[in-house]
DNA sequence: TGTGAGATACGCAACGGTTCGTATCGTTTT
DNA sequence: AAAACGATACGAACCGTTGCGTATCTCACA
C-alpha cells in the first residue's frame, strides 16, 4: 500500500524518514479531527508543512496515506493476553478489541472499512494488514482450545471466528447498541455455546 | 430522506411524479452499472434526460436519491416465509436475506452501508428504513419461538438477533468467504445453540 | 582523504480538469 | 400568477501534474 517503502536508493538525496512520520501523524490526526471524507492531500500537506508534491511522490492517494498511518500506529497485531485456558484468552482478546473499538481505533476501522468498499486496493490492504492477521490469531487460539477439549469435534473454525467477532463489527457500523463489556461477554457466551461439544439432545 | 415528498402545492406547476420515478430508476440503474462512487447527480440527470436543477430541487445529494430509490425498490419488508415453527421461519428468512445479498440488493446494501458511515443523515435513513424494520421482524419471530419453547428463559433478543445476522453482514463487507447456503445454515445452527435452553452441564 | 558531478528530494507556485451545488435565464404547465 | 421545467453559467474545492530553484546525499575518481 505504501508508495514504495522498499525502493532502492541509487544516489541522490534520500527521502526524509522524519517527514514520512510527520505526514503519517498529521494524516491520522486530521482523520480524527474532521473525519475521513473531509481529509485531503492538500490538507495533510498544509498541516504537516510540506508541499503536496512530497506526499504524491510517496503515496498514490489519501486512502493509501491513511491506511499506512493506521497500520503504523497499530504496530504488530497485539498478542493475546496470558491465560492457560485458550477460551479465556479468546474472551479477553474480544474485550481488548471492543475497548479499542470504543476509541480512536474504532473510528479508524469504521472509516477505513467503509472506504474499502469503494477501493479494491484499500480493501486488499485492510484485509491483509488488519483482518487476516487477527483472524489467524483467533484461528490458532481456537485450535488450541479444541485440543484442550470441550469444543465439538467437527468445529468449523472459520464460521466460529465469525460468530465471535462479527457481532462486534456489526455494532461498530450499525450503531444498534453499544459495544459494552457486558455485550461482548454475552456474544462470547452465546457463540461459545455454538462451539461446545454437545452433551446430548 | 426524500427532498420533501409531503410538500404543499399552493398553485403553480406541480412536480411531475413521472419524472420522480424516472429519476429513481435511472439512479439505481447507474449504481449497478458503474458503482456508487462513480455515480453523480449530473450523471443521473443526463441518463434521465432532465436538468440537474430538477434533481437538486428534490434531494440534497446523490446519497439521498439513491437511498430513496433503494427503499422504493424494496417495497415493504418482505414477510417471513410460512412455517408453523418460528425458528424454521427464521432460518428460511436468513436464507432469503443471504440470497438477496448475493445479488443486486447485496451490492446496494454494501454501498449504502459504507456511505452511511460518512453521512449521519444517510445512516439514519438506512437504519430506519432497512435495519430496524428487519430487526423488528426477527425480534417477533424470536419472541414467538420463545413461547413455543426450547429457547432459554433469559434470552437476550437483541444479542440473539446479532448472532444470527451479524455474520452475514460481516461476510458481505469483509469478503472473507461466500454467503453460501451452507454457510448460512452453519451460522443458524451455531447461533441457535447459543439460544437453546440448556439441558445441563 | 578529499572533492566535484550527478541524482534525487524538497517547497513553492501554477496549471488544466473535474465535480459540486447554486444561480439565473426563458419556457411550460397548472 | 405561480411554480416546475431544461439549459447554461458560475465560483469553489480538490485533484494530480509540472516546472522551477534549492538542498542534500551518494558515488566515482583523483
Amino acid at each position: 500500500m505504501s508508495g514504495d517503502g522498499t525502493r532502492i536508493t541509487r544516489g541522490g538525496r534520500p527521502r526524509s524518514e522524519q517527514l514520512h512520520q510527520a505526514i503519517l501523524k498529521a494524516a491520522l490526526d486530521l482523520v480524527l479531527e474532521v473525519g475521513f471524507r473531509a481529509v485531503s492531500i492538500e490538507g495533510i500537506a498544509a498541516k504537516t508543512g510540506v508541499g503536496k508534491t512530497t506526499i504524491y511522490r510517496r503515496w498514490p492517494n489519501k486512502a493509501a496515506v491513511i491506511m499506512e498511518a493506521f497500520i503504523a500506529q497499530l504496530g504488530p497485531a497485539s498478542r493475546f493476553p496470558e491465560d492457560e485456558r485458550a477460551v479465556e484468552r479468546l474472551r479477553l482478546q474480544m474485550q481488548t478489541t471492543a475497548k479499542a473499538f470504543r476509541g480512536r481505533v474504532g473510528a479508524l476501522v469504521k472509516a477505513l472499512l467503509a472506504e474499502a468498499q469503494f477501493d479494491p486496493e484499500l480493501a486488499k490492504a485492510f484485509r491483509e494488514n488488519w483482518t487476516l492477521p487477527r483472524r489467524k490469531l483467533v484461528f490458532e487460539v481456537l485450535e488450541e482450545a479444541t485440543q484442550q477439549g470441550g469444543l465439538r469435534k467437527d468445529l468449523d473454525i472459520e464460521a466460529a471466528i465469525d460468530a465471535f467477532y462479527a457481532p462486534i463489527y456489526y455494532r461498530l457500523q450499525m450503531g444498534t447498541g453499544p459495544i459494552s463489556e457486558a455485550y461482548v461477554d454475552k456474544v462470547y457466551e452465546q457463540a461459545m455455546e455454538g462451539q461446545r461439544q454437545r452433551v446430548k439432545r
